[in-house]
DNA sequence: TTATACTTTCAAAAAGTTTTGAAAGTTATT
DNA sequence: AATAACTTTCAAAACTTTTTGAAAGTATAA
């Protein structure tokens, strides 16, 4: 195989395992093209190498920014916006740590909070089996959100110093 | 609110965040309508208090059973299948996560895998970079997968006894 | 064996998401 | 101020996923 299959193959593998994440397809092979590229990229570029449109290429490279994993450069004398991928994987799980924590723990927690105050007969089956259930996803969804804190808080190699600790290094 | 009217908001909100996570939202609707409630339901009453049909009903219940979150029950006098939720939250966690390392984490191993191995001249900075990405990903894959089957076969309280020590919980 | 009470399947329809590309907007240069 | 080089927007089209419901399948009881 050579470099260009290689690359390929691994911009679309990308592509497909983003879907899953709940990320877009285009945009998840606009990361793996910049992870890959040894120099920044600019929008025609990224067109052409992925023969997609102008407007799917500026829309991704947008969200790319906005999830902080990717940034834009501008080279001197040129008036082209180059873009470059974060290349730090630690920092990327951070940053993606992070999105989805404002986006899927925050509105949980929310959730139940506006659903914890029920009026009604507290002998009620259907009512004592809710407030059962609130209280457990709470304390479910409190402890994950604390331990997210710490671990994003720490040392950005938490995750070997907690764990690997574990599998003698 | 009365109970209801919180039910209602919780199966929608769940259904909601289910999507976020990748899971459909009839499914996630399901998981939560058995969630909360206190005895098991059948088909037929899924239908109605979700408005679905029949096949999309069944679909899903065998979903969630097949991930390992829900399970069928058999009431003695009755040839209805009733059906039932995981409502140990830990356990749902460990399941899902069991689930999500299969479908994420397995694909990008044999991925990096596959392109490891690529043919050209090693000072090519294409070449360079690209094996460099490679090798990081990789590193990471692993560190994460190791990890995860830490944490899984552990203790189901693992988070808990793990992390809540550095905030004296 | 036949009838009945249920569950599962699957092709077509509906709903939702992504992509396109032309037009509008912005900024730098002359 | 006018032009040129670029970026952004957005409505329509293409594509993907989910849902429906009628038909097929299965198990139990009489």
């Amino acid at each position: 195989m050579n470099i260009t299959e290689a690359q390929e193959k691994f911009i679309q593998a990308w592509g497909t395992l983003g879907q899953q994440w709940g990320v877009n397809r285009t945009m998840a092979q606009i990361q793996a093209l910049l992870l890959v590229a040894p120099e920044p990229l600019h929008a025609e570029e990224i067109m052409e190498r992925l023969s997609i449109s102008r407007g799917n290429a500026n829309m991704n490279v947008r969200a790319l920014i906005d999830w902080g994993i990717a940034y834009k450069e501008h080279k001197s004398g040129e008036r082209k916006e180059y873009f470059r991928a974060e290349k730090d994987i630690w920092e990327v799980a951070k940053r993606v740590t992070l999105e989805r924590r404002k986006r899927e723990l925050e509105p949980i927690v929310k959730l139940l909070d506006e659903v914890k105050q029920i009026t009604g007969d507290k002998n009620d089956p259907e009512i004592k089996e809710f407030e059962l259930m609130v209280d457990r996803l709470d304390k479910f969804a409190n402890k994950v959100d604390k331990s997210l804190e710490y671990v994003i808080r720490a040392d950005e190699h938490w995750f070997l110093s907690t764990f690997m600790k574990a599998f003698k290094g």
